[in-house]
DNA sequence: TAATTCGCTAGACCGA
DNA sequence: TCGGTCTAGCGAA
């Protein structure tokens, strides 16, 4: 039999023996295949290990007991390898066992994990299984062509100027799409529209979706907030209208878990993935680029199309005396666009699942560190290396209590620059740990004298060899990729294989960006403070050897932050030189770490700070040669700005950079504050969006998102941590954050010019003419008497 | 509870 | 009312 492992977990229903349970989607269907395991535990003993041995054969719960070489951090050690009957076991045994023989390890590591580790089968891997009655004799990794279906569902719900209550307000609509072309919307309307199936009640609505689910029988169920929202109220809903979801492909119903506050739901046999949580981790990496996280925004931020949005607070007016067919679209397209926007990233999961040993449902919601903890988990066990510890609570809180210095930024010199050369060192953070074994158990370790050691500006010392875990799992990593990304060419862009292999490219970046965040993350199994440190250590030491270098080699170096030289370039260069340049440099670094030409731009301006004439940095414009604008850190790429302020401010930069036409600049920015004053500028261009980050209470200083907020909550909206507040700056009087209010709320025209002109427009534009000589006086009016290029 | 540090700036808050 | 300090948020890398 060929297949997809779905997922792989236990029965529940055994209690004294252990029974793995691979949900395998085959060409015919699922099918749920068995296999006996004992999970397993080590012991690395107090004393000696034949008599630890034999106190752990004696002990409850213990089927088994050998005594094993395995890699304690760089010490190869006798321990004793405790085969369990069941994973009910094991924390039991851990107490006693520490109590009595030794220390315990990978107790705290699940017993389908472990399962997969052995068979070398992983999640979301193709594979071919010999079997018998259902029992599993053999299996192993094969090519598989199956495909998936994938589903995904949206609710609208009637709950008139409140949060929705599942005690009380009734589900309206249900939409239900898939990969296989299947479209529904749900309700007990009337609609006339082709995808609208009319139902006698909202029971009636919920046990359709029950036929559905299982006549469909999709592998893969995706919502938009679904764990948070959809699913559990669902539920919740169906409880209270004596229904039942049997969803599961073992026929259990969503189990809703409640970890840190929020909520999953997870649906046995079948991989529930909330989009928003694969939406929220690519925001964080900034593989997507938008400042709301909306289905709306995500659509076109990601596939770049638009699609209508009706305002929660909307839907049940719209049920009630509105137009229905709208309302049953909106219900579709949310569906269907939460399905396109997951299809996009799910083969990135398939391989960050593969990668980690875990099913869908867990990597789609795995922070970056949990995907390399669990990479390094697998890793170690290849090795025969016994995994560390999760560190207790009290340990973490001493690891937070130290910080180690950073990368280096270089002061910018200021003002508008030609001909400039960008370099960058390619992954930085994980060539150095490469090239200098930075690792947990190669750090100021004993079994190597310090000539044999490579020593960081810091002071640490790493053992050359043998290589450490870290080091050589990113050396595999950037290997892989490089050669995955070597592959993508051969293919066309759009292509299944195109596709493919940019995924395992994108996954394995994600791991190599991440590793060294890791490494000084205070809940990290292999936590190195001294590793990050170190590793920032020669990091600055690399790119303050390339600035002076590059200056020596002729080059005027103007700014670089962590890991890039700006250089100007003096005027007749032509490229040989960078390329003399690159080959110079990276002669001298220990591979595989290198230099790379990252860009060429005709102009850039670094920009004074708000006070003084020190230039910022962190904030800058460039523009090459087809007049594409590269703008970074500046008040333009940032949400908690209005638009107004950051269009002017981009347009700006367009006049002077792409134009040199200062002027033109300073004209533009008074007729926008004439618009300003003249209460032309519309609504949707003064709104400020801020994060609430912490529950409302808790603020010490009410600023203006604060204040915006506390005044809706008033009215009936719920603000949660992480809510994005949209705001606008009102008439009225009082303090800044007095006139605050929630866009939604806004009239159009309500605006408090002054502060947008004072306080938005003025400060994101000044510095930028104050960097070029010109005045405050200059912009409000009065002809300004240079011209730009004598400042170049 | 969930990768790091570096850096800029606004606006509240507070005391003179 | 002013200026300094602190909280808060967001972005770069």
């Amino acid at each position: 039999m060929r297949g997809i492992i779905l997922d792989v977990d236990h029965d529940p229903k055994e209690r004294e023996r252990t029974v793995i349970r691979v949900f395998l989607r085959a060409e015919d269907g699922v099918h749920i295949l068995r296999a006996p395991y004992e999970p397993y535990v080590y012991v690395i003993p107090y004393g000696d290990p034949e008599e630890a041995r034999r106190k752990l054969e004696g002990m409850e719960g213990v089927s088994r007991a050998e005594v094993v070489r395995r890699k304690v951090r760089w010490k190869e050690r006798d321990v004793v390898l405790v085969r369990l009957k069941h994973p009910k076991y094991v924390q039991r045994l851990k107490e006693r066992v520490e109590a009595e023989v030794g220390e315990c390890r990978e107790h705290d590591i699940q017993a389908e994990r472990k399962w997969c580790m052995e068979m070398g089968v992983a999640p979301m891997d193709g594979v071919e299984v010999v079997e018998e009655d259902g029992w599993i004799r053999e299996i192993r990794p094969a090519d598989v062509d199956v495909r998936l279906r994938v589903a995904a569902i949206d609710l609208e719900v009637y709950a008139r100027d409140r949060a929705p209550d599942p005690a009380r307000d009734p589900i309206i609509m249900i939409s239900y799409v898939d990969t296989d072309g299947y479209r529904v919307v749900l309700t007990t309307k009337e609609i006339d529209l082709p995808f609208v199936r009319t139902l006698e009640s909202e029971t009636q609505m919920i046990a359709e979706l029950n036929r559905i689910m299982k006549e469909r029988d999709p592998d893969i169920i995706m919502g938009y907030n679904s764990d948070q929202f959809d699913l559990p109220y669902l539920k919740e809903r169906a409880k209270v209208l004596g229904l039942r979801l049997p969803w599961g492909r073992d026929g259990s119903e969503p189990a809703i878990r409640r970890p840190r506050g929020g909520s999953t739901v997870d649906i046995r046999g079948r991989m529930h993935v909330d989009v928003y949580q694969i939406v929220e981790f690519m925001a964080g990496i900034g593989a997507i680029n938008t400042f709301k996280l909306d289905l709306e925004s995500v659509y076109e931020a990601v596939l770049g199309k638009k699609k209508v949005k009706i305002d929660h607070m909307k839907i049940s007016d719209e049920w009630r005396e509105g137009d229905l067919g709208r309302l049953a679209t909106y219900n579709l397209q949310d569906a269907e666009a939460c399905l396109e926007i997951g299809l996009e990233f799910l083969q990135l999961y398939v391989e960050i699942a593969r990668l980690t040993f875990s099913n869908l449902y867990n990597a789609t919601r795995f922070s970056p560190s949990q995907i390399v903890e669990n990479r390094l988990i697998y890793e170690a066990f290849r090795r025969g290396k016994l995994v560390p510890k999760k560190p207790k609570e009290e340990i973490v809180r001493a690891r937070l209590r130290t910080t180690y210095q950073g990368a280096f930024v270089k002061e910018p010199v200021p003002g508008l620059h030609e001909r400039i050369v960008v370099f960058d060192f390619r992954s930085l953070y994980p060539t150095i740990i490469i090239s200098h074994n930075v690792d947990p158990d190669t750090v100021n370790a004993p079994y190597c004298s310090p000539e044999e050691a490579y020593v960081s500006p810091a002071g640490h010392y790493f053992c050359k060899s043998p290589k450490g875990l870290i080091p050589s799992m990113l050396e595999v990593v950037l290997q892989e990729r490089f050669r995955y990304k070597a592959e993508m060419k051969k293919h066309e862009k759009g292509t299944r294989a195109y596709k493919v292999l940019y995924a395992k490219q994108q996954a394995l970046k994600i791991i190599a960006n991440s590793t060294y965040g890791y490494m000084g993350f205070a809940r990290a199994r292999w936590y190195c403070r001294e590793c990050a440190e170190a590793i920032t250590a020669w990091a600055r030491q690399y790119i303050k050897m390339t600035m002076e270098e590059a200056e020596r080699f002729g080059f005027k170096v103007i700014y670089g932050d962590t890991d890039s030289v700006f250089c100007v370039m003096p005027e007749g260069w032509g490229d040989e030189k960078i390329q003399e340049f690159l080959e110079r440099i990276n002669s001298k670094l220990p591979p595989p770490m290198a230099l790379d030409f990252e860009g060429k731009y005709v102009r850039g301006i670094f920009i004074t700070k708000r006070r003084g004439e020190r230039a910022a940095k962190k904030k800058y414009a460039l523009v090459d040669e087809k007049g594409r604008l590269k703008i970074t850190g500046l008040e333009y790429v940032r949400r908690d700005w209005a638009v107004i302020a950051r269009e002017v401010q981009r347009k700006v930069l367009e006049y002077i950079l792409r134009d040199g036409d200062v002027e033109g600049a300073l004209r533009y920015v008074r007729k926008i504050i004439d618009d300003l004053r003249a209460g032309r500028v519309p609504k949707e261009k003064l709104i400020i969006y801020t994060e609430i980050q912490k529950p409302l209470d808790a603020y010490e200083q009410k600023g203006p998102h604060v204040m915006a907020a506390l005044k809706a909550r008033r009215r009936g909206k719920r603000v949660d941590v992480g809510t994005i507040i949209g705001y606008i700056i009102t008439k009225g009087g009082g303090s800044i954050s007095d006139k605050a209010e929630l866009a939604e709320f806004v009239e159009e025209g309500d605006y408090d010019a002054e502060y947008y002109v004072n306080n938005q427009v003025i400060p994101a534009v000044l510095p930028i003419f104050e960097t070029l000589g010109y005045s405050e006086k200059d912009l409000k009016k009065g002809e300004a008497q240079k011209t730009l290029f004598d400042f170049a």
